[in-house]
DNA sequence: TGATTTATTATGCGAACGTATAATATTGTT
DNA sequence: AACAATATTATACGTTCGCATAATAAATCA
């Protein structure tokens, strides 16, 4: 009898490294650390585990690649909604804080893939450096969003008034994300959104609910 | 040559059982479920990993018993501040957020131990059971802490509000919470908790900063 | 088409995992 | 002082871990 041996075809490095990347966000995400073994990683891509080594000289080098991927899609998914015209300066303030508290950044996925990377953050120091770059990121530019709305409306904005509120606002957005992507059926729809703009305008004084787009 | 054997003292069962839960939130903390073996564990607690399965029929049984402490301290860290008198309902509300936003709730550990069990909670019931628990118990307080210091201010506060304004604030405190945690040098002393009151203030719309006590 | 890459599978290795059970030291009782 | 009870250590078992290497299939190119 032959011994079989599996089918399979060739794919170019970049279409197996992006399937291993998501099995391991996926597992990432629905189990946490302990699920992402590299053979699971490797079933639920669809190879074999050798294969993982071929493209990633350590496991630690495939978490490291998904954490960064992840990040960044995260921002980007935040700040996307910038590249749209705004009617005010308020407006695209008011447009970035929905885009942080709407789905798919607002997602269950998201909750346990940060809670999954926490530990190596603050371990490996190669996360370490993704983790701080891609938080300042955030914060810079939300405070840079907060800055010009107060200018537009004759508010005092000195800096360290900004850089209180940017974190303040942070906060509150980490907070709420965080709330609504781990009980997703604890708010109506549009809900997060609208308690984060009121927080949010709170916060730095402006009306930020009813700004239209 | 006579085989050394450890010598050792026994000790009551609440003692040990101390030391093993002791053992496992500090490693769950520091280094996440990975690390928690019941190797390392029984090391970290002083006995040989024999010892767990005296005490603990299972590692699940031991993780739980862990998980049902530590919220269970949790929530009485931040609670027992509303034990002392007030001068004010405002002033409760405002020792009650304060409490949850200051050391030893605000702490590195605590954000360790939260991102550590978070996959544990949504997989295994028991610790779901326990975090629905201890959750809605926190908020409720909350809620009501709000119903009353909008009754004393002679603010309207009819039933969908007051979940509405309980969730929102909710959110805020949790998130500041997570970045105080997090990042603890990212705060002065006392500004995690003046922001808390600030956000918390204006979601409800009562002044909450200078209430003393 | 035949030779050459190299992507992929298959197999193996030592260590560590959780759990089970046997051996022994410590303590309390009579 | 001998005994009973049990807390504790010690050892073993089967599985799975990350990693390494050999074997083979699939595509490329002369």
């Amino acid at each position: 009898m032959p011994q079989t041996r599996k089918k399979h075809q060739r794919q170019t490095p970049g279409f197996r490294r992006q399937a291993l990347i998501d099995a391991t966000l996926n597992l990432l995400a629905e189990g946490g650390p302990e699920v992402a073994t590299v053979r699971v990683i490797a079933k639920k891509a669809g190879v074999t585990q050798g294969l993982i080594r071929h493209y990633f000289s350590t496991k630690g080098d495939l978490i490291a690649a998904a954490y960064e991927q992840h990040m960044t899609q995260m921002t980007e998914a935040t700040s996307a909604v910038l590249e749209q015209p705004f009617r005010s300066h308020s407006a695209r303030l008011a447009g970035f804080v929905t885009a942080a508290l709407t789905p798919p950044v607002v997602d269950l996925r998201n909750v346990g893939l940060w809670a999954g990377f926490l530990h190596m953050t603050q371990t490996d120091s190669r996360m370490q450096r993704v983790h701080a770059r891609t938080y300042r990121a955030f914060r810079d530019r939300l405070e840079r969003l907060i800055v010009v709305a107060l200018k537009a409306a004759d508010l005092p904005h000195d800096a360290q008034m900004s850089r209180r509120f940017a974190i303040a606002c942070n906060g509150v957005i980490d907070g709420l994300w965080l709330e609504g992507s781990a009980l997703p059926d604890g708010f109506e729809r549009d809900e997060l959104s609208e308690i984060g703009l009121q927080s949010v305008g709170a916060i730095i004084g402006l009306n930020l609910n009813k700004t239209g787009i």
